[in-house]
DNA sequence: ATGTTATGACCCC
DNA sequence: TGGGGTCCCTAACA
């Protein structure tokens, strides 16, 4: 194994290291400069800080409140010079709640700034497993038997559950290596957690990229030490060798979910909570969008773009579910290729299938997953209903169902069901495999991912927690 | 009517 | 006792 390390490059690894120690020095200053650790250190305060006790919903303080009763979170933490009818109001928190800065964010771990040894280690991993050239193995869609039995084999050890962000996990991205498991969660405060699951002592490192939930993250499938992250008023990158989180961009709009528009990973598509999409280019950074797109949503929640044919993507958020040609996106007045239809509740995700694009699959509030024929994109049909309880009610994140990368017609998704477990359906309709175990699983995994080649699976739940599924 | 948004209760050391 | 960790139902409001 060593001696593998030492032939495949070990001199080469130790350039990278000198280049990444001097990239954290002068970042250290830049961090200094920014005094972000006091902002850090205000935030856990505050975080932890216990509101009073109240048995019922806290009614708003009339009058004073009114103006902002119909904002997001994000935009009643907007510094209160901002809102000119606060102004002298009591509002504390709001003052107090320390921002992280715009533009460029040192890679520096949360909380640990002494003994940042093992973080160092964390990322150098990072950064050896992504100059690792992927085995271009095909992504096959195996027979259901033998994928069956591959489910079978995947079970979750005592050693494979860690605690990697402080609050519920939102999103959640799996590097593609196929030497190393390591898994990156964002939570609903901005946080992102890192962790090899392989080396017990590297564990979990947490950053603190953003403001607010992270709603979306992916690795860059074009160069995984770049991991994009997205959260309401950011679209970020973490560079691991240059140990920065760079802004991609930034609006005040809230930001809902993104995807790349191609394999490059240059451009993406960004769904806005306010129903508008938009394309930014990841070349230009700091400059606004090129193009935002009204597609008469009310709201969009997610976004995802057609595998094969990339012109294609379909956007998700309220009622609507509909796919659209990024070619002929204009400002105003676009019309959908096709349109989802049979929602009749607020929909939680939409995505393609992996390998062909020619199924969706939707989560919708109305307890019902569906399965849409996306063969022919003009002419969309229904291919299959399944009763799911979906109620994840006040504190969970909602599901999303999600297509596993290697086998094009199944998907997994969390479950409410007792004992707990995520469950994999076939695009029938017909439930393939429910992950559970009694010791170790008590929880309700809302968000889950799987590795692109590998039988593995992550399942993060509502406390920060992961739960990795391995052979 | 419908979609969105909040954060309490319990257990354990 | 009390604070931190952990889990996750529903109900007001626009």
């Amino acid at each position: 194994m060593f001696a593998a390390l030492l032939k495949d490059g070990y001199s080469q690894l130790s350039a990278y290291e000198r280049k990444r120690l001097k990239n954290i020095t002068e970042n250290a200053k830049f961090f200094a400069a920014l005094k972000l650790h006091e902002s850090a250190a205000r935030l856990n305060q505050i975080a932890t800080k216990r509101r009073p006790h109240v048995t019922k919903r806290a009614k708003p303080k009339k009058a004073e409140d009114e103006t902002v009763r119909r904002r997001s979170m994000r935009l009643q933490r907007v510094e209160p010079s901002g809102i000119p009818t606060l102004e002298g109001s009591a509002q504390p928190e709001a003052e107090e709640y320390p921002q992280v800065p715009a533009g460029p964010l040192p890679m520096v771990p949360e909380g640990e700034m002494e003994n940042s040894k093992l973080a160092e280690d964390l990322l150098a991993t990072w950064m050896r497993i992504s100059e690792m050239k992927a085995d271009d193995t095909e992504k096959r869609t195996r027979d259901m038997k033998r994928y069956q039995e591959s489910l079978n084999s995947m079970v979750l050890s005592e050693d494979n559950i860690k605690k990697v962000v402080k609050y519920r996990v939102c999103s959640m991205a799996i590097h593609p290596s196929e030497s190393i498991i390591f898994v990156a969660a964002g939570d609903k405060s901005g946080q992102i957690g890192l962790w090899n699951v392989n080396c017990k002592s590297e564990g979990a490192h947490v950053f603190v990229p953003h403001n607010y939930l992270v709603s979306c993250m992916h690795f860059s499938p074009f160069n995984p030490a770049h991991l994009l992250s997205l959260s309401s008023d950011t679209l970020r990158c973490g560079d691991v060798t240059r140990a920065v989180f760079d802004e991609i961009c930034r609006s005040e709009e809230n930001f809902s979910s993104f995807d790349f528009l191609e394999d490059t990973a240059s451009t993406a598509i960004v769904g806005h909570w306010d129903g508008n999409v938009a394309i930014v280019d990841r070349r230009t950074p700091g400059t606004s969008s090129e193009l935002s797109a009204d597609i008469g949503f009310k709201r969009t929640r997610t976004v995802h773009v057609h595998p094969v044919n990339k012109q294609y993507f379909i956007a998700a958020g309220s009622v609507d579910v509909c796919i659209y040609d990024v070619r002929y996106l204009k400002s105003n007045r676009n019309k959908p290729v096709s349109s989802l239809k049979g929602h009749t509740k607020s929909v939680a995700s939409a995505y393609f299938s992996p390998v062909t694009g020619n199924r969706v699959v939707t989560v919708c509030a109305d307890d019902k997953l569906r399965v849409y024929d996306t063969t022919s994109l003009s002419t969309v049909a229904v291919l299959s209903t399944i009763s799911h309880n979906s109620n994840t009610g006040r504190w969970l994140t909602r599901f999303r169902a999600i297509w596993d990368p290697k086998q094009e017609d199944c998907f997994v998704v969390g479950s409410m069901a007792q004992p707990r477990q995520i469950e994999v359906f076939q695009d029938t309709g017909e439930l393939l495999h429910s992950f559970y175990n009694l010791d170790y699983l008590g929880s309700v995994c809302s968000i889950n991912v799987v590795h692109p080649t590998q039988n593995i699976l992550v399942g993060g739940n509502s406390s920060g927690r992961l739960h990795v599924f391995k052979e």
